[in-house]
DNA sequence: TTGGTCTTCAACCAAGTGGTTGACAACGGC
DNA sequence: GCCGTTGTCAACCACTTGGTTGAAGACCAA
């Protein structure tokens, strides 16, 4: 049910199998079996994986004989940077606004409200 | 079953009404009724998304009387992008090494072979 | 042709998701 | 206190998802 590439490429990397995966593809291409070899899966299941990979457009595939060797697409990776940008420069700047005006009514000497920061991992 | 922040991040933002939402909170807090408004699902359902938002960290809630004005976290997004630019780059530089063999080959009257390399590859 | 390898397709299952409705908690206004 | 407003919680439902196993397609080698 998700229509449209945005929401594809976004589910897409929702799984830390698939961003493994990946992750693996920007060292250079690599078949099926390769791909499927790290995870304690089914080959079947990382087929899947793949599928979900090219849904989304973040993966092509070429043939050679049996195998099918998994290309990473960079292109995509735009269409989500785009994204992210377009909001997380808006509220920055809210942000930023929010600062000065914070700092405009320190100067008439109100206290400041407390922020809250979170805490992150990779993967 | 999504354990880390950056696959709960992905997975708020693989939906179109989320993303709508935190489109809207760029440009400026709201209310969970005001974020409602645009849609045609109940107030519990946005309730829900809004959970999910918060849950991957993109969104804090405050009380304000029997309100609770979203807010969103724009420092969440850069754990988004680092994962992205890191393998984005790695793709781009390799498919700019591949440009480099490619001329390379076409300089030397070759035909292009199929290549299928192992990790590593592209040296 | 036969057999082995690589991959996908099909059917199935448990768990998760996005929606619903109904109940209820928390608060301000009267 | 009582009512209206705002929002969440709980139970439920249809659908999706990530996994499984078994069968089959596509190809090479002998």
């Amino acid at each position: 049910m998700v229509h449209d590439q945005l929401s594809r490429v976004f589910a897409a990397l929702a799984d830390t199998t698939r961003r493994d995966m990946v992750a693996r593809l920007a060292m250079g291409d690599a078949t099926v079996g390769e791909l499927a070899d790290p995870y304690d899966v089914s080959v079947q299941a990382v087929s899947k994986h793949i599928k979900v990979l090219t849904d989304a457009g973040l993966v092509s595939q070429r043939r050679d004989a049996q195998r099918r060797p998994c290309h990473l697409e960079a292109e995509v990776f735009d269409l989500m940077t785009k994204w992210i940008e377009l909001y997380r420069q808006r509220a920055q700047e809210r942000f930023e606004r929010l600062d000065a005006v914070l700092a405009e009514i320190r100067g008439n000497g109100e206290p400041t409200p407390a922020r809250h920061p979170q805490q992150g991992a990779a993967s």
